[in-house]
DNA sequence: TTAAATTAAGTTGTGTACAATACAATATGA
DNA sequence: TCATATTGTATTGTACACAACTTAATTTAA
C-alpha cells in the first residue's frame, strides 16, 4: 500500500529553526512597540541608538558593523532619526568618504526616557536572570557561528 | 570626582537579548538566500510554501497563524506566488469572507527541488543534532513565552 | 429577524532590509 | 605619478512587516 508522498521532518515548519528564530525576533519587536512608541523611536531607530549612547560618535560603516546592517538599510533611518532632531550627519574632514554621526543634546537626552525599557521587556518575557544570561551566550554563539558562514560563503 | 554619565549595562547593545535574536535571524535569512534563488523563492515565500506542502491548502487567516504574519503581509506575497504559478488563490463557497490557499502541480513539484536546502543549513551552522534540538526548544519556549505577553498585552 | 458586532481579506502608508549599482575620495603599486 | 583598485556612502528597486483602515460576509443577540 503506497502511502501518499509526505513532508520529510527536516521540511516541518515546526522543526526550523531559522523560523522558530525568525518568529522571535518579530514578537520581540512587538513587545517593545509600545514603549518605543512613548519615546518616537522605532526598534531598528532605537538599536541605533543604544550604539550612540554607549559612543557618542561613530561612523556609518561601525554602525553598520555593530548592528549586521548596510548603508541601503542605515542611510534612509539615519535621516529620519536627523529630522526628528536625535543625531548629526556631518562628512569627516579627514577622510570625506566617511561619515560622522553623533548624538544632539535632545538625543542624548533621550537615554533618559529610555532607561526603564529593559526592566519593561524582563517583564514580558518573565526570564530569571540566570535564564537570560544563558540564552544570550548561547544565542551569541550560534550569531557568530551563522556570521562566519556568510562571510566564508561571501568569499 | 564626578565621572561622565555612562550608559548602564541594561542598555548596551552586547547585552541585548532581542538585538542578538534579530541579527540572527537576519544572518539565517543571508544563509539560506543562495539555496532559495535557485528554486526562485525568497525566505517568506519558502516559509508559505514549507506550509502548504504540509496542509495542501489552507486559508490566508490559517497561514497566519502559522506564520505569526497578517493579512497586509500575506497579501501580496501570496498574490507573487499566484504569478509565479506556484500556487490557487480563490474565495471559499461555504464562507466567501475566506480565501483557500492552495498548491498547483508546480508547487507541490518544488518541494523536491528544496529537499536538499536542510541539510545545506545545517552544515552552515555546524550544529551536532543535539545542538540543534536544544537550541530550537529554548527558542520555542522563548517564542511562546514572548507571544504569550504580547496576546496579553493587546487585551 | 434584523441591527450590531465580529470576522476574513484587502488596501494604504511608513519603515525597514538588502542586492545591485553609482560615485567620489583615498590608497596602492608599477 | 598616475592608472588601478579599494573604500565609504548614497541611490534605486524589490520584497517584506505591520498599523490603521475599508469592505464584504457571517454571527450574535435583543
Amino acid at each position: 500500500m503506497q502511502e501518499e508522498t509526505m513532508t520529510p521532518p527536516e521540511l516541518m515548519l515546526e522543526n526550523q529553526l531559522c523560523f522558530t528564530i525568525y518568529a522571535c525576533s518579530r514578537e520581540f519587536t512587538k513587545l517593545y512597540q509600545p514603549h518605543l512608541d512613548k519615546i518616537g523611536l522605532t526598534y531598528s531607530q532605537y538599536l541605533v541608538m543604544l550604539v550612540l549612547w554607549e559612543r557618542r560618535q561613530c561612523t556609518v560603516k561601525e554602525l553598520g558593523e555593530a548592528l549586521f546592517l548596510d548603508s541601503g538599510t542605515l542611510t534612509p533611518l539615519l535621516k529620519r532619526l536627523q529630522a526628528a532632531g536625535l543625531i548629526l550627519r556631518e562628512r569627516s574632514l579627514q577622510d570625506e568618504r566617511k561619515v560622522l554621526i553623533s548624538l544632539t543634546a535632545q538625543g542624548l537626552a533621550l537615554q533618559q526616557d529610555a532607561m526603564c525599557i529593559p526592566g519593561k521587556m524582563a517583564e514580558g518575557t518573565m526570564l530569571s536572570p540566570e535564564e537570560f544570561v544563558g540564552l544570550l551566550g548561547q544565542f551569541k554563539d550560534l550569531l557568530a557561528r551563522v556570521h562566519e558562514s556568510n562571510i566564508s560563503n561571501s568569499k
